[in-house]
DNA sequence: CTTTTTCTGTTGCAAAAGCAACAAATTATT
DNA sequence: AATAATTTGTTGCTTTTGCAACAGAAAAAG
C-alpha cells in the first residue's frame, strides 16, 4: 500500500465527497450487493464484516472472501459466470461506500478530491487484493484438510502476531471458506489437538509448534 | 481492459522504451524469475508460455498460474511466504520484459512514454489479474475432481468459443494445476467419457453436453 | 535412427474425506 | 425467561481420492 494513503483518514473524509458516492448501512444477514451483471461497482467496507458467498448448483455454499474494515470488494473484480450466485452478506451491522468504477477511472465530472484520491491509489488497492487472492489460492491448493487448517492458522497467527487467536469465523463458516466438509474438519481439528499441534477452546486456537 | 490500450502495439514499441526496461529470452525449462523477496518486479510475457510453479515442503508441485502471450506476472503480485518456493518456468522459448514496479508508479525519471503508458493502464492490467485469480479460486473451491475438470473445460471452451479444444497443458500439468492426484484425475476422465460427458483423444477434449 | 526420458493410461489397495444423523451446547428471538 | 434456531461435537458407514507401481506410447535428446 502506498504509504501516503491512509484508508481511515480517507473514509472519514466522506462528508466532503461528491454526491455520486453512496453510503449505506446494513444489518446482520442483509445482502450488501449481488454480483449479477457488469455493473462496475466498487465498494469499501467502512465498518462491520461481511462475506462474499457463492451458492453453486449442487447447493454447496462457499465463502469466497471474508471482508473486514476497509476491505474493498465489488463486481469490478469479478467476471460473473452463469453457474453461480454470488452475494456479499453482512455478518453484522455494516457501513459501506458504493462507487461506480468509471467515475474513478474516467474522472468524476465533479472533479472532486475524493474520487481523485482513490484513483491515484487504485493500483495499490487492487494490488492488495491480488496478494490476498494469491494467499487464498495457496490455501486452497493444499492437498489435505490438515494442511488447509494449519495454513489458515499460520495466516491468522502472523496477521495477529500471536500464536493464540480467535477465529473470525464460526467453525461452520470456516469449513465453507476452506471448501471442505464441516464434520471432516471437526474430526481433523480433534486429531490436531490429540497430536499436540494445537490447543482449542471454542473458537480460540493456540498453535503449539515452532 | 481499457479499450485504448492494446498490449500488442505497446509491446512492439519496445525499441522506443527507456533503458530501464529489460528484454530477455529464455529456452524451455529455464527459470524466468523466482519469487523470493520483495523485488517489486513486474514482467510481461511477449511470446511463448510459462507456468508459475510452487513446490511445497511435502514435495507437491502446484501450477499456480499459467501464462501465455501478453500475460503479466511478477513478484509485485505476491506476498512471498517462507514455506514455498515460487518459480516462473518457461514451457517453451519465451521472451519477457522486466520492469521495476516503482519506475511505473513513481514515474520513471526518463519520463518516457513507455513507462507512462503502462502506468496509465495499470489498474486495468491488475484488474484483469484479479478476475483471473477469481476464476482460479472458483475452480479450486469445487468439491470433486469431476467438478474441477468440468469447470476447467467450461472455461477453456468459452475462451475458445468451441466445444472442442486442445488442452494448453499436458495431463500431468493439468493435475498439478487443479491440485489433484494425476492417476485419480485419469480415472475420472475415463468415467467422464464412459458417462458420455466428454470425448477425449490425446489432449483434445470435446464437450458433449448442453 | 536409436536411445533415453517424459507422459499416458491403468489398477489394487490404503487413506482421507464426505454424508447423514443426532444430541448437546450455544446463541438468537419472542 | 422461555422457546426457537443455529452451531458444535461426534460417530458409523460409504465414497472418493491418493499412492505406488508398472507397461506402453510419445516426445526429446544424442
Amino acid at each position: 500500500m502506498n504509504i501516503n494513503f491512509d484508508m481511515k483518514t480517507f473514509v472519514n473524509d466522506f462528508e466532503n465527497s461528491c454526491q455520486k458516492v453512496q453510503k449505506k448501512s446494513f444489518t446482520k444477514n442483509q445482502v450488501i450487493t449481488s454480483y449479477i451483471q457488469k455493473r462496475n461497482q466498487l465498494c469499501i467496507l467502512i465498518s462491520g464484516n461481511a462475506d462474499l458467498v457463492r451458492y453453486d448448483l449442487n447447493g454447496n455454499r462457499t465463502i469466497v472472501e471474508h471482508f473486514s474494515q476497509y476491505d474493498v470488494f465489488g463486481e469490478v473484480f469479478y467476471t460473473v459466470t452463469i453457474n453461480n450466485e454470488l452475494l456479499v452478506e453482512a455478518k453484522e451491522k455494516c457501513e459501506v461506500l458504493f462507487y461506480i468504477y468509471d467515475d474513478i477511472r474516467q474522472k468524476c465530472k465533479a472533479n472532486c478530491k475524493f474520487h481523485q484520491t482513490l484513483a491515484d491509489n487504485l493500483p495499490e488497492l487492487i494490488l492488495n487484493k491480488v496478494t490476498d487472492l494469491n494467499m487464498r489460492i495457496e490455501l486452497l491448493t493444499k492437498r489435505s484438510i490438515r494442511d488447509k487448517l494449519l495454513g489458515y492458522f499460520d495466516l491468522i497467527s502472523s496477521r495477529y502476531l500471536s500464536k493464540s487467536f480467535s477465529l473470525p469465523f464460526s467453525l461452520t463458516d470456516l469449513a465453507d471458506y476452506l471448501s471442505i466438509d464441516r464434520s471432516a474438519m471437526m474430526r481433523e481439528l480433534k486429531l490436531l489437538k490429540e497430536d499436540g499441534f494445537i490447543d482449542k477452546t471454542g473458537n480460540k486456537i493456540t498453535l503449539l509448534y515452532e
